[in-house]
RNA sequence: GCCCCCAUCGUUCAGUGGCCUAGGACACCUGCCUUUCACGCAGGCAACACGGGUUCGAAUCCCGUUGGGGGUGCCA
């Protein structure tokens, strides 16, 4: 099964935090990179001096890192523009490319005035323009016939030539364009499997006809690599997730408390499923030992925070608890809630991790432990305290007998229990709801008894009667 | 406008001509368990976009329609 020839690569622009999609398809390369034993490369294409930012380059490897995904090689195209300078140039010099001096207003007009044929329009293909200010190179593409490429999850996809435009590959600042560095990476960093978005597709046809155009004497013949373009990832408007529109940054998920192995879990499942029809929540080399890139689905998926939140609550339970216990500590800072010892935290971890989707969520489980009571809402008091006469005098008659009784009790969990349940037993009645009412201000949460220890005496029976003199 | 892609339950994955009265998971709803909640367990709701072919037979193949998305930059 070990194919030592693959090479893949993962290439972000670093012109913003690594978002989902993008940690999709780093992961995706990742797996087939795993499965294969092949190569990962990551080549931080920053080719786009003007929105590029070299600082977010850190974010990027902090991120991939903390999803597990590792990569073998690393480059970045600052550091090879002579390299696509000279394949530009040297396009120029047979006659593949030429100069043009055309500025984008003038481009914009002419297709315009020519009707619906977007684009440019060729007209300094023969002029001969020499450098200068405003002057850009444009790759000579063909007028007829196709190009087209296999694609592992579409098949094979054609464009017309005649639909390609004569594309810019050299700025006017004399930098060149990614569909250069790209073309000239892949064919020189011997890259097999290209994997990438979707929105990458339209780009393969001139990333091919360069490639062509760059093969030496002693390359032809070289193939193309695979491509395998992975469906989009869309928001609820079935859209592409973006920056701007939807809150996606992987830091941004980490820093809420979702678990890195629930999170690439997840992401594994939009497009791709296990291809035994397992389990889709498993150990990351059990899926790794089945992926495949022409298993992927080719229609767009849904991300689903819910279904993360499920992965990430599962993930979460099946820590050991010592291991929760770290996890959950960075988040206990929680300004809404009161300082959490973390012997405190220590005792009452179990209970808080077998209810909690997100890390984050920790520290409001404890809020009436480390601090006051919340404040009920009206509804939830008259349910549990009672709507009518009847179930008020219930209610007052309990905490008066609680009261009383946890007065010189044990100070502990097995006793205080004893307390509020024998009480239930004498009355005919359920206790716990308006002890758990008056200590915690809400409906549910964690087990009573055995927070209820860390509180002082005096606090529960001041809570207790305070709710008592509410009734 | 032009180019490219996509189309199974609300969501996601399965299904590659008969095993499909379409399966799993999430979500939702009902019960059970539990003197809270959560977990767990047992059920339920719910889909092959439409129209033509091809075939003895189509969710599966072909064509079209409709719908959705992506691209259309001196961004990647």
């Amino acid at each position: 099964m070990s194919d030592s020839t693959v090479r893949v690569r993962f290439s972000p622009a670093p012109t913003g935090y690594l978002h989902v999609g993008s940690a999709r398809s780093a992961l995706f390369n990742w797996m087939y990179a795993q499965r294969t034993g092949g190569t990962m490369v990551l080549r931080i294409e920053d080719t786009d001096a003007d929105r590029s930012q070299p600082e977010l380059i850190d974010a990027i490897h902090n991120n991939l890192s903390w999803l597990g995904i590792t990569w073998d090689e690393e480059y970045r195209q600052s550091d090879r523009f002579d390299l696509y300078r000279a394949a530009a140039q040297d396009f120029l010099d047979r006659g593949l490319a030429y100069r043009c001096d055309c500025s984008q207003e003038e481009v914009k007009v002419r297709a315009e005035a020519s009707g619906d044929q977007g684009g440019y329009d060729g007209h300094c293909r023969d002029r001969n323009v020499e450098p200068g200010d405003g002057v850009v190179v444009r790759f000579r593409t063909p007028d007829d016939g196709t190009t087209s490429y296999e694609d592992l999850i579409r098949g094979t996809v054609e464009f017309d030539n005649s639909t390609l435009e004569d594309f810019v590959i050299v700025r006017s600042s004399g930098v060149p364009l990614f569909h250069v560095a790209n073309a000239y990476d892949d064919l020189d960093m011997g890259i097999t499997h290209v994997v990438r978005g979707e929105d990458l597709v339209n780009t393969v046809p001139r990333v091919l006809l360069l490639r062509q155009a760059m093969l030496g004497p002693d390359q032809q013949g070289t193939p193309n690599p695979v491509f395998a373009h992975l469906p989009l990832i869309v928001n609820e408007q079935r859209k592409k997730l973006s920056k701007r529109r939807d809150d996606v940054s992987v830091g941004d998920y980490a820093d809420k408390g979702y678990l890195a192995a629930a999170m690439r879990n997840y992401l594994l499942t939009l497009g791709w499923g296990p291809r035994d029809g397992g389990e889709e929540i498993r150990p990351i080399n059990e899926l790794v030992a089945q992926f495949d890139l022409d298993d992927i689905n080719a229609a767009p998926a849904f991300f689903d925070i819910k279904k993360l939140d499920h992965f990430n609550a599962e993930y979460i339970r099946a820590l050991p608890v010592e291991e929760f216990i770290e996890a959950a500590t960075p988040f206990l800072d929680d300004p809404d809630v009161g300082t959490i010892e973390p012997e405190l935290f220590e005792r009452l971890a179990s209970f808080v991790q077998e209810r909690v989707r997100r890390l984050d969520e920790s520290a409001s489980f404890l809020d009436w432990v480390v601090g006051e009571p919340r404040e009920p809402s009206e509804k939830d008091w008259k349910k549990v305290m009672g709507g009518s006469d009847e179930k008020r005098e219930m209610s007052a008659r309990v905490l008066d007998l609680v009261i009383e009784r946890i007065a010189d009790c044990p100070w502990e969990p097995e006793a205080l229990e004893g307390v509020v349940f024998g009480v239930g037993e004498e009355l005919e009645t359920k206790t716990q709801m308006p002890v758990r009412m008056a200590l915690t201000g809400a409906r549910s949460g964690i087990p009573l008894f055995e927070p209820m220890v860390e509180l002082d005496r005096t606090v529960v029976l001041d809570r207790l009667r305070t709710a008592r003199a509410k009734l």
